[in-house]
Order: C-alpha cells, then structure tokens, then sequence
DNA sequence: CCTGCGACTGGAAGCGTTTTCAATTTTGGC
DNA sequence: GCCAAAATTGAAAACGCTTCCAGTCGCAGG
C-alpha cells in the first residue's frame, strides 16, 4: 500500500507539494505536478479517504435516506442522485429506511452524526424539525426531495397544482363521477403526498361544481397490485360506477386499469384513467399522467448541495419547484355517452 | 462538536479508556465503563468514523456495486444488503454504475481503491479477474450476487437449474410447443443470466425430445414494457402459435400475459406462462413462478462478509447455492386441446 | 507478609492526509 | 540589473481516534 509519502519519495517532492499537485489546489509548477502524478501513477497510488477527510474534513460523500429503494419513485430518484454524485467523484451513502421507526430514527440519531457525509438528502421524508437541526447543526446541509423539511431545502413538484390540474382534465372532458385513489393513511405520515394530491383533486372538483361521493375516495398503498384490489372493490361493488378514476400514482393508475380489463371496461372507452409520476410502464397501458422526472429531481438535488459545498457559502434553505410535463396519452377521453344509466354494467 | 477528549475529561478518565468502554473492546471495569457512557450521552458525543477508521483500518462500510437500482432484482437485493448491514451498524456505500463502461471502470479504478469500504459486494456483475485481484490486494474481500466472480465467494441461484425445471414444469403439463424468452444479447455480458437460463431450458426441452424453434426463442431486455413487445410480435405474427411461453424473469413473463391479453388469448388456457424471480407483482397476474428471494441473497451476502471482517480469518471464497422456491399459480395449464391445427387463432 | 498474576488504566505513538507558516525561488516592472 | 510581489516549496502541526506498552492496583496463593 504506497502512502503519499512513498510517492513524495519517488517523485523527489515534498509530501506537502504533492498533496497539492494531486490534489489540484494550491500552486505547484506544472514540472513538480507532472512528476507527481507520473510518481503516483507509477506506484498505483490512490489516496486514503479517511485520512483526507480526517485532516481536511470534507468527505466527498453524501448521505441519501429514502423510505425505500425497491419503489418506482425512490429508486428513480436514487439513480439520479447516484449518477450526479459519481460524476462529480463523490460516494453515495445510502440509508433505506423501509423498516419502521426504530431504523429511521438510528439512522438520523447514530448513522448520520458519525460525519461521514459533507450533507444528507432525504426522500419523501419528513424530519422533525429537532432532526433537521441537529444535522445544521453540525454543518451537514439538507436538501429534501418530495417531503416538507422545515428549515432545510426543498425540491418538490407543486403536487396540489398537478393533482388539480389532472383533474382538471378529466373534468373538460366531460367526465362528472370521478374517483380518486390517493395513498393510504399509512403513507400520508412522511409523504404528505395523499393528502397534498387530494386536495387539488378536492379544489377542481369544487371549483367545477362537482360532488365529491365519499365511496369513490379510495386509497391503496401506491403499488399496482394495492390498487388493483381497491379498485376491483370500486369497481365491482358500488351500483354506479365512476366514469374516471384519477389515482394518486402511476402504479395505482396502472392497477386500476388492471382492474377496470378485469371487469371487461375498457380504457378509456368506459373508464378514463389518469395517474401522476412518468411511469415507465405508462407507455405501454397508454396512461395519460403528469411527468415529474424524478431522475431529475435527484440530479438537481446533488447540484444544488454541490454548489454549496464547494462554493462555501452556507446556501439558504430554499424551496424549488421542479417542473412537469403533461403527457396525454390514450387512457383517458370524453365519457360514454350512456354513462348516466345509473347501475348500467358493460 | 465534543470529541473523545471532552467526554474524557468529563468522565475523568482518559481517552483511551474512553475509547476502549465506547467500542466495547479491551478490559474495562464496569464502572468506568458507564461513567464514559453517561459522559458520551450528556455531551450527545458520536464517533467520527474518519478517525476511528484511520485509527483502526476498519471502516464499518460496505461498498455495493449495482447495474442499476431500479430494477426489480437488484433493487430487492439493495433491500436486503442494506438492513442487514444497518443492523450491524455498517454504512452502505451504493455504486449503480447503469450508466456504461466508463462509469464502472471508475468506480472500480478509483472508488472502491480509496480505502472507504472493507468489502464489496457486486451484484449482478462480472468483474474481471484484475479487478477482483485488485481488490483482494487491498483486502477487500469481495462477495458477488448472481454474477460469475472468478476467484471470490459467489452467491447464486442455480440458474440453468431452475430454468431446466421451469420448462419442465410446462412439458410435464403437456406441453410441446413452448417458447421462450430470454434476455437481449446486452445482458448477457455481465450478468451471464440469459446464456445460463436458456440452457437450462435448452436441455429440459432435449431431454424430452422436443425441438426448439428458432422463431419462438425470442429475447427482451428484461422489464416488462420490452417483453410486452417482443411477446406481441411473437404471439400476433407466426402462423402457429406456441402453446406456452417460458420467459427469463417475472417481468418478462407479466409482459407477455399483458401481451397475450390484447390478443384476446386466454392465460392459462391459450397461453401458458412461466417466469423467474418471485416478484411482487406475480401474485396479481397468477404468474407461476420459481422465487429466488433476492432480498435473502442480499441479506446473506452480508452476513457472509461480516463474519468473515469479524471473525478476522480471511474466509476462503465459497460458491454458495441459494435455494430457490417453486410457486404455482394460475398462469400455468395443461395446453389447450385443440392445440395441435396450425394456424388456429383464438 | 511477600510474590505473582491478571484486571485496569493512562501516556504516547501512530494512522495518512491537509494545511498553515515561513522560507526560498521566480517573475515582472522599471 | 534591482526590488517588491507572486509563485513555489518543505517542515511540522493538526485531524480525532485506536492501540501498544508500561505501569498501577487488588488479590489469591504460598
């Protein structure tokens, strides 16, 4: 294992001239870098990250801590995150969180303190705000994607304006017996996202004068195969059916479109479907959804710490909107024409 | 920020019996002990993991080499490493090196050689023989996922295996006109699956006395979307019609069920479907299947590593084989009886 | 009461860099 | 060519722990 000493040896450098030239910082004649790094090269040399961070105490590794990695969503916005970090040569330490409270809370209490990480982003979580300050605290910038973070900075997508404008849509064409799918309560706790998502579906319906029938608020886990049950039980049980659905996800708008086959409606024929996030498999069951690149939204997360890690200045909590895209697609149009036979079965 | 110093002092001992009752390591009466745990948590005093590992060598971190962290297989195994090592108070250091050969060529070249993990674990990824030397030489023990590691510890399922008794599963049914669907020649570079599995199939067909036609051995890149194509053009175009498709994974078995359907082909009594990997999803579509618990390979992968960082003795490497479970659903039938008139179309 | 041994403890030497500081060498301007 | 300023360099002091190495202390055995 040569050291940076070893290489100062061969190179006829000084140690401290060398960590410069490897480095890049600080002034060395381009004659001592070059015979450093060919020195280095020679030896195999690659720098001890402790002992850098131990005597610089920058890391060049960012903690990531997502409720879970095995989601559409998580993983889309972790391979973002991961891909921007690379680039940039930092590590990726990453905290999934999925097993309940015990875990989430050693990771912020134990795991994040160790100073391993020169800042933290977090998913669709929500810090108390004694979390977030115990991390400012030790000069550990935050930035959370998709999760309220007070005190910290924000990325998120202005999921009420999104949910509303979804609505919206199916409501201009023509559709009146809405549905809803949002989150489970469960997910409501860190997300926020059920709640912030029903509510724009809320406003729309309201502004357009529409009723809202309690039977037709369902909720699912935001997976497809959650919302394929729920929305089996929506769609086989209740005597009038709804002529659209608009679920809080892709995966769920996925499910109930899984659903609404089973039950021989069509899509979009009989049944519109509309979903939030830019699915992959969107593509394929030509779900009309509002695109929220959460690839994106990571890649803009790692930029942003960047920026303030290496400009220095402590980067005041801001909030960001990340932009989406409307993408129209095929599962969503104007309703059946018989559609107010009530109790009528395709 | 206290240090080790301060919660010495405070406790009025010294650092090194501070440091011994912290790590719980050398003799340590009782009540010394306690009164430096009590000094630590008054002073809420962690650990920096920088010196610590400069100090010691050990980094209490672990590096996880993925292809991507969006797929189902490699996300599920994330799952499962990243618990376990939560547990045992490891960082995980994620690499997703999706994004090509220079990526991964880096992050073999220069991350991993930094010194910040004590072992690696690759999954679903062939390292070359210099790679894993590379890393041996620097005593990073490495334990490879699905994926042929010439010289480390291996965890695998037995692939050609499974794929022999998944076709067999379709034969012993009935079944003689069976295709099957692989991965894209790209994944076969790395992960070496698609060769693996389509032996197994090759040989379970042979045996039987069957033949394999070359138009119904089709290939996808293993998601659902490229499946659902590949199985549209095999189930829309030829003249006669398999009576039962083995794909590769369960996403690509879901794909052609998704495919199946839009040709008005009834699963299982047109079609026949069987797929690998035990996912999630399976459960709604009655996917038969062969569950490799990727979560459990991820989990004993860890547990692996950690005995062999802990217990000290370099474990020699070990190929393990990871048992694997038979599921069956509804997705899989005796053909249809009228299987045999060429051109038939249901 | 003395010896020997084991359990504890503290001092101090690292671990492998970065960075400050002062010294030395260049360089640019006249 | 001469001088201040800028560029370059090396010695050495951190960085915050772990652990080796000697002690120190208490106690059982003789």
């Amino acid at each position: 294992m040569p050291g940076i000493k070893d290489v100062a040896e061969r190179a006829g450098l000084s140690i401290a001239t060398v960590s410069r030239a490897l480095s890049g910082k600080g002034n060395v004649s381009a004659q001592s870098r070059e015979r450093a790094q060919a020195a280095a090269a020679e030896l195999g040399f690659v720098l001890s990250y402790h002992a850098s961070s131990l005597a610089s105490g920058r890391n060049h590794n960012v903690g990531v801590v997502v409720p879970s990695v095995h989601r559409w969503f998580f993983s889309s916005v972790v391979e973002g995150v991961s891909a921007t970090l690379l680039d940039a040569g930092y590590d990726l330490t990453l905290y999934n969180v999925s097993e309940g409270e015990e875990r989430r809370h050693s990771v912020l209490n134990d795991f994040l303190l160790r100073k391993r990480v020169d800042a933290v982003i977090a998913v669709s979580l929500e810090l108390s705000e004694a979390e977030i300050q115990q991390l400012l605290a030790i000069h550990r910038p935050i930035v959370g994607i998709g999760g309220p973070l007070p005190g910290a900075s924000t990325i998120r997508i202005n999921d009420s304006g999104i949910a509303e404008a979804a609505a919206r849509h199916l409501i201009q064409l023509g559709h009146s017996r809405i549905a809803h799918m949002t989150g489970d309560a469960a997910y409501e706790k860190d997300f926020r996202l059920p709640g912030t998502r029903q509510g724009g579906f809320t406003k729309a319906m309201r502004d357009a004068g529409l009723t809202i029938r309690p039977e037709w608020l369902i909720s699912a886990d935001f997976t497809i195969q959650g919302a394929y049950a729920s929305a089996r039980q929506l769609l086989g049980s209740s005597m009038e059916r709804p002529t659209a659905v608009f679920a809080a996800s892709d995966e769920m708008a996925i499910g109930t479109i899984l659903a609404a086959r089973d039950f021989g409606l069509r899509v979009p024929q009989d049944l519109s479907v509309i979903g939030i996030d830019g699915h992959e498999l969107g593509e394929l069951f030509g779900l009309t959804t509002i695109d929220q690149d959460p690839r994106g939204q990571g890649a803009l997360a790692v930029r942003r710490l960047l920026a303030g890690l290496e400009g220095g200045a402590d980067t005041a909590a801001a909030d960001t909107e990340y932009p989406t895209k409307f993408v129209i697609r095929s599962s969503t149009a104007v309703p059946p024409v018989d559609a107010v036979l009530p109790g009528k079965r395709y």
